[in-house]
DNA sequence: CAGTGGTCTAGACCACTAT
DNA sequence: TAGTGGTCTAGACCACTGA
């Protein structure tokens, strides 16, 4: 009993992707709960008359998403959640800004360049001498103060930064745009501001903020280290996930 | 000059890994820059002497990376970085204190089912009356408070939450292991102690804490909406993006 | 309309591992 | 040791689209 003969019929699409959905409408829905041995390749190429390419490639595809677990000799299993993963995409200030429909604002408040000292070189992680741009600026949105930057670029790592105008261009905007980079992590913490982050954001000393620090690199090379305040009862970082796409 | 011969060398492991690396590290090193068309498969597929299959392998995970843009008819491009996405966990509480090598402690503080009111309703997203279980718990690790929680568990989606006992059992551990889903939404934000959470979390009123607002969905049903409250300034949310395995 | 990528086939050999 | 998944081949046809 193939079913070869309907791939005409479902608007689906690919074979490949109707095997890999019909796999996941099960996991998803419970009917194979984790731990339950899913069909072998040779039995699933069978029961969709394909080759066994095809069905490796749906399977492959489930793997990589954790959702099935393949073992060799033992076949492939359905995973049990190991956490609530989210894709959290954080864009590009600018870009935030203007997707929201609302008039994007930059303000350029301090750039200096220096060799970097013992507090630069701990917080960009780098351990011989090298020279850096301190930068700290503000993003407003619809004139209306959005947040707090405070930056470090290596220039040893980023030597074309030197070159870079960051009283027009914001720092995060060019980096993204001009330097490729590796690895990166972020950290949010939520902290109260004090006077300093109280007048910058217009709020209120002792009002909740949300911190955002950035660390970017290449290859193992730190780039740059970027800490950035939102006020945080108006600002919520979303992520959304989907089981898989 | 194939590089077939060579195959058996490089202890990378197999083609396709070290065709999709060579274009990874061409890409992440700047020397292909945004916009750079690769080079087509056919040429790709003779450079190193194997099958297109297998260099197509290559380039599919690489697109599915973000990494490369492909047209038909045009070509394999390198894309510009659109965000600075990074992959955030946010792993069952009981698992991530374990995984610190802390003492994890549970305490039910309330549980109550009811049916749901309008403000239920509405945190739920649920428009028909359903029947809600309620529930405030607190987590703690080495007997030093960790987290305040408050759920709404949707008992008609999730009908076998009346029989799970969370006076032992984390709801959040239960549900996970329990019940698949496959939307959620993670919205983070900060927020100052009041009176009721520096109680719950012994710190100071005022105090800065993190705010995980949860919401789970099967299948466009919701499941369960929780809020999650931290000290922010001894939590930290850590993301880790690796430009790609 | 020619050339690209997208998908698929019907085989093959190998590494690994559960039994 | 036998059976699974991992990888690879040398073709093929097709959809799409840029020139």
């Amino acid at each position: 009993m193939s079913l070869a003969e309907d791939r005409t019929k479902p608007g689906a699409g690919t074979l490949y992707k109707t095997i890999r959905q019909d796999i996941e409408r099960r996991i998803l829905t419970g009917e194979w709960p984790p731990g339950h041995r899913i069909p072998f390749e040779h039995e699933i190429m069978e029961h969709y008359g394909c080759s066994r390419m095809t069905v490796n490639k749906a399977l492959s595809e489930l793997a990589q998403a954790d959702l099935i677990e393949r073992r060799r000799r033992a076949g492939s299993f359905v995973r049990r959640p190991q956490f609530l993963s989210a894709v959290l995409k954080i864009p590009d200030i600018r870009a935030e800004i203007g997707a929201l429909g609302r008039a994007y604002g930059y303000e350029l408040i301090s750039s200096v360049r220096r060799a970097a000292n013992a507090s630069d070189r701990e917080r960009l992680g780098v351990k011989k001498p090298c020279k850096v741009i301190a930068i700290r600026c503000r993003h407003s949105a619809d004139n209306v103060p959005f947040a707090i930057e405070d930056r470090l670029i290596d220039l040893d790592a980023v030597p074309d930064a030197a070159k870079a105008n960051f009283k027009i261009d914001p720092p995060g905007s060019w980096l993204l745009h001009h330097v490729p980079w590796t690895e990166a992590e972020h950290a949010i913490s939520a902290i109260v501001a004090d006077d300093a982050i109280a007048d910058g954001l217009h709020i209120a000393v002792g009002a909740p903020c949300l911190v955002i620090e950035r660390h970017t690199w290449r290859q193992g090379q730190p780039l740059t280290a970027v800490r950035l305040v939102y006020p945080g009862e108006q600002h919520r970082l979303v992520a959304r996930f989907r089981g898989s796409e």
